[in-house]
This record gives C-alpha cells, sequence and structure tokens, in this order.
DNA sequence: GCATAAGGCTGGTTTTCGAA
DNA sequence: TTCGAAAACCAGCCTTATGC
C-alpha cells in the first residue's frame, strides 16, 4: 500500500487558504508568512501528485481534485478534533479522581457496591468521600468541593438539582426485649406515652419528621434529641426509649439488641437521591459512577 | 554515553513578476 | 500603480551519523 507523508500543519494550510481563496489571508489566519505557507501547499501538492489550487497572481480557487480533497479532510479533521477532546476524558478514567459529598446513611445503601465495580475496573481512580449533614451535602456540591452529593432535599434548593432514586422509611426502634417489638408495624398514636429519641431540629430529617410529630401531638413525648442519626441506636440500646429514624441510617449488624418496627397510617418517607449543581458538568469519572449507582 | 559536524526542514525577509 | 503569489536567500532548530 502506498504511504503518503504529509503532516497535519500542511492540511491546516490547505483549509485555511481553500476556506478563504487567498495566500495572504489565510497566512494572517494560521500566524505564518504567506511565502512559507506557499511553501507548505506546494509541498502537499507535491506529495499529493495533484495540483489543489488554480493560481494566477490575482486569483486563488481550488480545482476540482482540491475541492474533493477539501471536504474529506475537513471531516477527517473534524474527527481529529473531537478525537483529541475525548482522549483527555479517555485519560481521566483511569487516573482521576471524584469526590462524593453525602449523608453517612448512602455510604452502605448506595455507595459500597458501585466504588467497588468502579475500582474494580479503573484501580487507580481516587475516591474522596465528604459524610455530614443535609446542609454540609448541599454546601459542598454547590461550592464545586463534591463532583455530586448523594442525600435527601427537605425542601427545594435554588441552583441545586435532586434526583430522587430511592424512598427511604421512618421506622420505630425498640430494643428486642421492648413491649412493642412484638408489632410487625406500628401505627404514630401507638407512640403517644413512650419516651421518644429523635434527630435534633437542626437536621433535615426531623424537619421531615416534624410534621407527623406535630400532627399526632409527639413532640412532648421526645425525651433526648441527638444531632447525629448514627447515635440514636446507641441511645435507644442504652434503654433510654424509642427512637425514630430513616430505615436507612440503621445498620442491623451493628445492633442486634434492636428492631425496627415501620410507622404506618401515614408511612412517612424521604427521597434519596443524587445532588448536583445547577449546570455544572460531570466528570467522566463521576459520570461513570454516577451511572453504576443509579442501575445498583 | 557524550560531543560535534553535516544535512534537512521550516519559517522569515526581500525581491521579482504578472494581472487588473 | 497596486496587489498578491512565487522565488531567492538567510537563519535557526532538529535529527542523524561519526568519532572519541
Amino acid at each position: 500500500m502506498k504511504r503518503i507523508n504529509f503532516d497535519f500543519q500542511q492540511l491546516i494550510a490547505f483549509v485555511a487558504v481553500a476556506e478563504r481563496n487567498s495566500f495572504k489571508l489565510a497566512a494572517e489566519a494560521i500566524d505564518l508568512s504567506t511565502p512559507a505557507l506557499s511553501r507548505r501547499i506546494e509541498k502537499l501538492e507535491s506529495t499529493l501528485g495533484v495540483r489543489l489550487f488554480n493560481r494566477t497572481t490575482r486569483e486563488v480557487k481550488l480545482t476540482p481534485v482540491g475541492r474533493s480533497f477539501l471536504e474529506r479532510v475537513q471531516v477527517t479533521l473534524g474527527q481529529l478534533e473531537e478525537t483529541a477532546l475525548n482522549i483527555g476524558d479517555i485519560a481521566d478514567l483511569y487516573i482521576g479522581q471524584i469526590t462524593i459529598a453525602c449523608i453517612p446513611s448512602t455510604i452502605d445503601s448506595l455507595l459500597t457496591k458501585p466504588i467497588e465495580r468502579l475500582l474494580k475496573n479503573y484501580p487507580k481512580i481516587k475516591v474522596k468521600i465528604l459524610d455530614g449533614s443535609e446542609s454540609s451535602v448541599i454546601e459542598n456540591v454547590r461550592n464545586g468541593k463534591a463532583d455530586f452529593g448523594l442525600g435527601f432535599l427537605s425542601s427545594p434548593i435554588p441552583g441545586i438539582i435532586f434526583e430522587k432514586i430511592q424512598n427511604d422509611i421512618f421506622v420505630a426502634l425498640t430494643k428486642l426485649t421492648d413491649p412493642l417489638a412484638i408489632h410487625d408495624k406500628l401505627e404514630w398514636d401507638q407512640l403517644n406515652g413512650q419516651r421518644l429519641i429523635t434527630i435534633g431540629q437542626e437536621s433535615g430529617n426531623r424537619q421531615v419528621l416534624n410534621t407527623q410529630l406535630l400532627d399526632k401531638d409527639l413532640s412532648s413525648s421526645i425525651c433526648i434529641e441527638a444531632n447525629r442519626v448514627s447515635s440514636l441506636p446507641n441511645l435507644v440500646s442504652a434503654g433510654f426509649g424509642i427512637g425514630i429514624i430513616p430505615l436507612l441510617s440503621f445498620n442491623q449488624k451493628n445492633h442486634s439488641d434492636l428492631k425496627t418496627i415501620p410507622l404506618i397510617n401515614p408511612v412517612l418517607s424521604r427521597g434519596i437521591g443524587v445532588i448536583t449543581a445547577h449546570g455544572g458538568k460531570l466528570s467522566p469519572v463521576a459520570d461513570l459512577l454516577l451511572g453504576k449507582i443509579k442501575n445498583s
């Protein structure tokens, strides 16, 4: 097979002249002197063995062969440009870093398996997790410290996009020895008269919960409030009362002495999902992991 | 492995030439 | 006369070959 030996610069020069029908304008456009540009075209023509331009001292016009060549070169240059842009993204997939802001309860339920699958295929990717409250997740997404967030929104926030992945219901958390533990479901009214342990007022979870606590007149039954939802099982385990927590926040493996009982009439839930900044573009790594999370 | 020389390539300036 | 392409010449850089 015959090998044609020309370079990228010659093609750029050819397109510049063809698009302007002028060596002078083309030379200015690609920051070259007119003679240098002329020589470049001449060499390309010599390499191809065809005349690409019919030129006089007054006029430069593409030959039919030149016109055909231009069409193909423009397509090729477009593809090359696209390849050059994509190659950065591909490299990023192999050595990139991803930062996820999340509420702790999503780590076990949403993150571990997708991260495991991601690292299996791309072992050099570094994963950074910023776990914290709902507000810290939103703040980390908003200021760009995190590629995306996992959590819930107690109310819509301008500039923040929320895409729900699953529902997380609120449950009662009791000791196995508690009389209420014989139930498979509990109505909110059955919590009247119990000593309740819940999340503090500053938590987004509490804002969701407050609708029922106020409606069922349960606020006065609260004896302990904790800032962290992860503290509630320990308090219940210590015998201080009945906990009310989102189901995903509870890890049964760490508390075999406790039981979760779904609360009904009504079933109260929060939507757990992906939090992104409006107008933000995800990195290839973040996009890949997000796809695995949504499909898990 | 390093230094040096030769050759090739690229791009710049200046000049020439031809057409309008 | 003006404008623009082409030719001539020069300088700088890079690659390759050679000798130590």
